[in-house]
DNA sequence: ATACCTTTAGAACAAGCGTTCGATGGTACG
DNA sequence: CGTACCATCGAACGCTTGTTCTAAAGGTAT
């Protein structure tokens, strides 16, 4: 069903020069261990995964994961450092291309419910897991990016406030949004089939006329 | 911080007669333990909590434990049931109080909210965690009553909808009022402290609107 | 062939896991 | 006083965990 085999473009920190030919071809299989682990991961969560269930799960042996990787917890931060690194990568690009405070809203809305639906596991490791042994700073940094990630939207939706008075205050409703942009997966299970753009057109909908009190819409 | 040292009223399963002196006094120390577990699992997850987490927790033995319940699937069970039992009958009481459709989502949201506040460890349980080695049946059972109380938010906004012509469709309309009224404690985190009340007015106000196209609101 | 480097896999490790067992202290009743 | 029962606990069981170690297979350049 989900495909997910498309690798997370921005941030494969491979910093070679383009010439070098050799260069260590380890960045492919890289790649599919960390999607291996984040379908895992998503599925029974990080502390009932294990490492066996990665090596079964990706095709790689078990010792041969820690040629990739330092072990378990690296695992979690590579995934969540890569998906909110590529997340705030397409929704700079996204908001780049509009103006006015509402259109920046449907964009930010349409980029994260369309790059969740594309890479739905990465995003459910993203904003579900948290690494227990985690050393620190490496969770430190994924959660200060995410909340310059979450400071986009609150931006977003002061401007919007601004131009048209909303009444609920703006990092409450950005807690609002942002549930229902991370839901369903959760209590209904939705069994509607919508496409990702008329979903994102539905979350926007909802939100707005709720957030500005009924009056606003975006273009088009 | 949070107390939650109130039991859960609804479904102690006792079935004695009133009358019966002895009767067994496991049931309040049975529920000092499943409180003990439900801020367990909900911190460190069911897979990540050790049953010798719950025992240091509770302040009851490692075997004690199992005088107390079958095992570590069975705890969960145990509070994901009883969670949604008391969920389901507290609703049922708050919605018999009033008939006009939007009042009745008043009173759910406002049910659920402040249900969820009083409780905060077992509801993050009943909605995130699931067994991974649960037998089969129970954790169907809870499965099915999930569904009954989704099922009474869907029947509420059916109607609502069909007095006011919203044009949201009614099973995702329900997956978006759960993700928020379950949100926070995600992305945000939102630092304003809104007192419960509040915080489930504002959720019914900005849903409502969203939902209905900006007209609704209950009385007062 | 020889040497070298990358990549893989099997075996083993100590630590932690859920669960069971046998024993202990405490009341209640003959 | 003795016997039965309830509640509780420390110790131990077999198994799984994350991780490391050692050796070997494939490839390329000498």
């Amino acid at each position: 069903m989900s495909d997910e085999s498309t690798p997370l473009t921005p941030p494969a920190e491979s910093g070679s020069v383009s010439g070098a030919p050799s260069e260590s071809q380890r960045a492919p299989k890289l790649e599919t261990l960390l999607a291996a682990a984040a379908t895992t991961f998503a599925t029974r969560g990080y502390s009932g995964t294990s490492m066996r269930d990665i090596a079964h799960d990706s095709g790689i042996s078990l010792s041969g994961i820690y040629y990739y990787t330092r072990g378990k917890s690296s695992l979690l931060y590579e995934i969540q450092s890569r998906t909110i690194d590529a997340l705030l990568a397409s929704a700079a690009q996204a908001l780049s291309t509009v103006t006015r405070p509402l259109d920046q809203l449907l964009q930010f809305v349409e980029n994260h419910v369309s790059y969740s639906n594309d890479h739905p596991a990465f995003v459910r490791v993203l904003s579900h897991e948290t690494a227990p042994d985690g050393t620190d700073e490496r969770r430190e940094a994924v959660e200060l990016k995410r909340s310059e990630y979450v400071k986009v939207l609150r931006d977003i939706l002061d401007r919007v406030r601004h131009e048209s008075s909303a009444p609920v205050p703006t990092p409450f409703a950005s807690d609002m949004l942002f549930a229902m942009m991370s839901g369903p997966r959760q209590w209904g299970v939705s069994d509607t089939e919508l496409n990702v753009g008329m979903a994102a057109r539905l979350i926007y909908d909802l939100f707005v006329r709720g957030f500005t009190g009924g009056a606003a819409a975006a273009r088009q």
